[in-house]
DNA sequence: TTGAAAGCGCTAACAG
DNA sequence: CTGTTAGCGCTTTCAA
């Protein structure tokens, strides 16, 4: 490996010279930082950012929580994320805890240990327990799509009360009034605050809430597919005729289960997803869904972290930023036959 | 920030058994050792893994660069990438290169600079002109997804050419005769193999090459639906009744392009894809296509970067692992209408 | 404008 | 079993 003090010797300066021309400072001879950069090329000098880091106590690295990166939604934030750090000089840590709640903890210990500059977190743990913990430390953390009043620190999450309201309304309107929720994974923010939407369009309608329609599991097609088809069959007495499904992946699953129970979807169940994923304007697909803006939200993270690292020492910071979803009407979801 | 130092003072004992204990080293006292962590936990103490890596110069974490992590067959690699790293203890840096050979270089230099112990590239630039330069510098390297006999160096690559043959042929047997060929990018390995493979399938069948119905363009929904509306257009005399997509996302798009024109898939168009993403199998798509195995694949590349890690000193290694696509039958392709 | 030297937090000889 | 000490490669005072 080549170092700088290599470099020193085939330059004939002092090593403190040669990190000070590479460094282009502005107290060094034009002339020598010229031929000391020279010499570094020739040699193929590439700086160690380790020893850099150990001494400028900044890695220029930033730690990225996702609970399933396969899932469109989380990749597509992932994209947005790099995209910005990558541009402002940070490099990101994939971490993807498969909603596992001890994994999420061990990697921010890890992201500590590792010395990262900060943090940015799509939770899985929506009690907040491995948030709580690590909120004594003083690492540059921002939450998103997680909880929101519950701990206290910069947050850029989607309204997700408004997107459920947004979705229910919308099949209310067409005419439903039987209308089942299959969420994903029952205590996350996106479970319950989606639902609590949903239960606000209804009582706007004064339609009441019937918990037999409604059901959780996890953010899989697998899940949609299952919980929907026991919905079906218990409620064959009085079936729903539109589903509202806790993400676009849970709503595909709805589809294949409303195919292999014989029904249509529109025709006979109605089916609204929520992220707006890019398969859900496929032409097959055509998703009525709730469009959640995650370019912007992981640009917005980004600004955030990366404004709360440079104002260092500040004690942790308490932002929260709400985007707004909205409605995008397709295919998927018509209006109740008669 | 607490160090081993911090410890050693309340602890009493000098800094280098406070390492010890904390490593776990056989040649410490026992009494010693739970003492010295207790006092480590007491304090809330974190290794700073960025001084430890100065001197054991291993960073445990190895540079992931994909072209585009929204791809899901990307998504699935880093996904198990992920995992098997993260299981054998090391990180993984998440590079998006968005297709572009600098931004590749860029960020092949900069892994280079920031340590990690290694790096699993599935390559942008099918020239392989950022690899060679990369080549001459001793850090462990497994391709993926790549070109395979033009470079010397640790790989794990998929039978492209075996994945075309078995998508033409199949047609083939289905009756069609002109079969189009939507392509990705034009120069790499994947669209340059498959199409091999495409036409040993019609040459073993005696049926002649048409360059009219080859085109290319990027491994995006849009563009395969803007390559195969020209392609139909330009064919319109003699028109193909399927088309090999160069991946599952072109085929998406082929199959908007198809409806957008009035042709039923399959019934006036057959369409065959590749790579098996998740959505390939859902059943308002149920696309025929070329699985690969692509976690498999991760965990390959993982275990043969970690291993190369491992048995460092050792000049580049030079093994290249193929492993095998098959073919998975779904709705969107039938047989020639008579 | 440059050099000498200290030190970031840690591991790893080497002595004892 | 434990302490002393010398670095890892770099940035940053402090003097010159």
């Amino acid at each position: 490996m080549v170092t700088i003090k290599d470099i020193a010797k085939k330059a004939q300066v002092s090593y403190a010279t040669v990190s000070r021309a590479l460094n282009n400072r502005p107290e060094v001879n034009e002339a020598t930082r010229e031929m000391v950069q020279q010499v570094a090329r020739e040699l193929g000098y590439r700086p160690n950012s380790v020893a850099r880091s150990l001494v400028t106590k900044q890695t220029k690295s930033i730690g990225l929580v996702v609970p399933d990166i396969t899932n469109p939604f989380f990749a597509e934030l992932a994209q947005s994320v790099e995209e910005v750090a990558s541009a402002a000089g940070y490099n990101v840590f994939l971490c993807n805890t498969n909603w596992d709640e001890d994994k999420e903890l061990s990697y921010l210990n890890l992201l500590e240990s590792r010395q990262t500059d900060g943090i940015i977190l799509a939770q899985t743990d929506d009690h907040g327990n491995n948030i709580k913990k690590f909120l004594e430390r003083n690492l540059p953390l921002v939450l998103t799509h997680s909880l929101f009043d519950k701990v206290d620190c910069n947050q850029v999450v989607v309204d997700d009360i408004r997107g459920g309201f947004l979705a229910a309304n919308h099949l209310l309107w067409l005419g439903h009034h039987r209308i089942a929720y299959v969420g994903g994974n029952e205590t996350t923010k996106a479970t319950v605050d989606r639902l609590e939407g949903y239960k606000r369009a209804l009582a706007e309608q004064d339609i009441a809430f019937d918990e037999n329609l409604i059901s959780y599991g996890s953010f899989k097609w697998q899940s949609g597919r299952e919980r929907t088809k026991q919905l079906l069959r218990q409620n064959s007495h009085n079936p729903p005729t539109a589903v509202f499904a806790g993400n676009d992946i849970i709503a595909l699953g709805v589809m294949q289960a409303a195919e292999e129970m014989g029904l249509k979807v529109p025709e006979q169940l109605a089916v609204v997803g929520f992220d707006d994923v890019e398969f859900a304007s496929y032409p097959k697909i055509q998703l009525t869904t709730v469009s959640q803006p995650r370019n912007n939200m992981g640009e917005m993270a980004v600004k955030m972290l990366i404004s709360q690292i440079k104002g260092n020492g500040v004690a942790r910071e308490n932002k929260k930023m709400t985007v707004q979803p909205s409605l995008v009407i397709r295919r998927s979801c018509g209006a109740v036959q008669i």
